[in-house]
DNA sequence: TGTGTTCTCGTAAACGTTTACGGAAAAACG
DNA sequence: CGTTTTTCCGTAAACGTTTACGAGAACACA
């Protein structure tokens, strides 16, 4: 019925077999292995050679029963919905920097999939309830997030890369600072002469798609040019998306001389719009897209993008999350950290 | 010391809560829920009804440490390496494909990361020691395989994207057909005209860079067109080594009039030192890449190249992975299965 | 009514750890 | 030497499950 991981005995030495070859106790062999002070430094050095030797490690599944925690942190790592083939560049980079900072605390990532489409909902339940980790991290937060009223109210522990109007600030958080980068892409147009900028985003009330608006809204007042509502639209937040809603900004009374995106798969979705209706990225249009990913460096022309340090911000977002749990946390107890990063500008061809 | 998953209480509810709520045993509760058959219907039908009522889903590691599995498989994801920015969008679409065949039978996919560079053997090791997983998942096999001998070696059960050397057919195994496609690749630019065509590779011993050679030699052999050992060349798996490696095949002699890139991002790093030799792609030189990405088809001229069906392979994967474990494999007994995959021709400007 | 069979369920052991507790031996102290 | 403290270690319980075993009740059959 059960799968048994690995035929061979081999594979499995136990603290018994330690105790059993050393003659003492297995309660010696597990407080010498996890450095407790009541063992003899003699006991402890015979313990781990033969640990060494055995080539002995400790069941997890044995651990976190008897201790309650997993020692893992489980990311939710959400597939664009709807286009298979781009998939989510994005992530890895930042994945890295997550894990690489995850193990100096000697705790696992384990990325949990979603199908694309669904929200997660199921699955963080699934990995809450069977408590497969001690803490989540959850990325693409919406305005009003569900996933995190959930978290909150079960009081299971999480942080998010990306802020929420949901729970307040009962968790750690880790953004970009999207309303920034939106007042920079239009100073930066309006500086170069455009006066009707338009803005696309994805819908789904994504928290960095309302943050992008309220920049790109703010810097438009700040010259003394009003926002036209035609100019503003969203759409699905891929490719296809892009695609179908760049020209409904296009066709406005006054055309836009410029675009700003907020992600980058719209943008490509967008500039193949633009191609069909003979305008050129760089040459008839500016187009600028807030998220960069390697896509908008080698895209033709090559898109002006705003970008983050994602490496840095994996890293980061994980020691914000080991602050605020009891268990990893400095001496002088949990902290709740909110961090707010900013973007680079990357100066291309497409504007 | 240790992380609590959860302050509150009323996260878990066991099923020791569930047997007194009811009044029976908790074995009675366990075989209800487990479907066993020595349990009366009523009684049945009550422990799921209150199981639903109190939220209750078993401990993960309770149910592993008394059965010996884990319920879950492990995906070693190995990042480029030194290539931080570009990340690994190849495998998303393949792990949604994974994750959602393994869902069916009630498995979690876990993807383990490794740091960039390091060849993941001391986390492989990690995870099997420790059992975190009933099975695991290697990709970029290499022609000899030092994952693939320890994972044998111990008897832990695995499969792999990509074929090895290593191991014997011991393991299941789902690759493509990279010799093909280098035959293809190099039919189909001879069938327009052309005779010198050069080839890049990975180095790293990869297999697919062994079977990709393979194929390209077996073709112009066929062609009557003598290899010229100028002509081939293999640099880091990356952006820079594709750079890098690039102008030593265009120096040759009698240059070349075709290239054929065994891997997206050396392709996108050689283009870029062909355009600092101003040479265009698809005008001076035809350019064909093996593996497609979504990165080949916004290069711009679009690259010419052979796309795989990932998400397809994932869930086939998965299947054969299942099909090779006892406690998955159908009334006939646990098989071995290795398959080859064809790559698609996607024609664009690039050649 | 007696015997054997079938249903249903409770009991208890086991998985591999960690850790509270207590006790023996050693050390320190007067 | 007696007393107290310290050092070190063994014992056993606990974490939440699953499952082998056996027992009682109900039922069937003669």
């Amino acid at each position: 019925m059960i799968a048994k991981a690995g035929g061979r005995k081999s594979l499995a030495s136990s603290i018994h077999d330690l105790a059993r070859h050393l003659n003492i106790s297995i309660g010696t062999v597990s407080r010498a292995l996890n450095g407790r002070a009541d063992v003899n430094a003699d006991t402890r050095q015979r313990v781990l050679d033969a640990a060494k030797k055995l080539n002995y490690s400790p069941n997890q599944s044995g651990r976190s029963l008897r201790q309650g925690a997993t020692h893992s942190i489980a990311f939710m790592l959400q597939p664009h919905p709807g286009d298979q083939q781009y998939g989510e560049p994005f992530f890895i980079p930042f994945l890295i920097g997550l894990q690489g900072r995850l193990a100096e605390s000697g705790l696992d990532l384990t990325v949990v999939m979603g199908a694309p489409g669904d929200y997660q909902q199921e699955r963080l339940r699934r990995v809450v309830e069977t408590r497969r980790a001690d803490a989540v991290l959850l990325a693409w937060t919406r305005r009003e997030d569900e996933r995190i009223d959930y978290l909150t109210q079960v009081g299971f522990p999480f942080a998010t890369l990306g802020r929420s109007r949901s729970g307040g600030k009962a968790y750690p958080s880790l953004d970009l600072d999207f309303e920034k980068a939106g007042c920079d892409a239009v100073d930066r147009l309006v500086a170069r002469g455009h006066r009707r900028i338009a803005a696309i985003r994805p819908s789904l009330n994504l928290n960095f798609g309302h943050l992008f608006l309220n920049g790109y809204r703010k810097a438009l007042k700040r010259h003394g040019i009003e926002a036209d509502p035609a100019l503003i639209a969203d759409g699905f937040i891929n490719e296809a998306g892009g695609y179908q809603v760049t020209p409904r900004v296009m066709l406005a009374k006054d055309r836009p001389t410029a675009i700003i995106f907020n992600n980058d798969a719209m943008a490509l979705g967008g500039c193949k719009a633009l191609a069909e209706m003979g305008i050129r990225p760089g040459h008839d249009i500016a187009v600028t897209v807030i998220v960069d990913t390697p896509l908008c460096r080698y895209f033709s022309p090559a898109l002006t993008a705003f970008r983050p340090a994602l490496e840095p911000m994996g890293r980061r977002l994980a020691e914000m999350l080991l602050a605020s749990l009891p268990a990893f946390a400095g001496p002088e107890g949990p902290r709740i950290i909110h961090e707010v990063w900013p973007l680079e500008l990357v100066a291309r061809d497409s504007d």
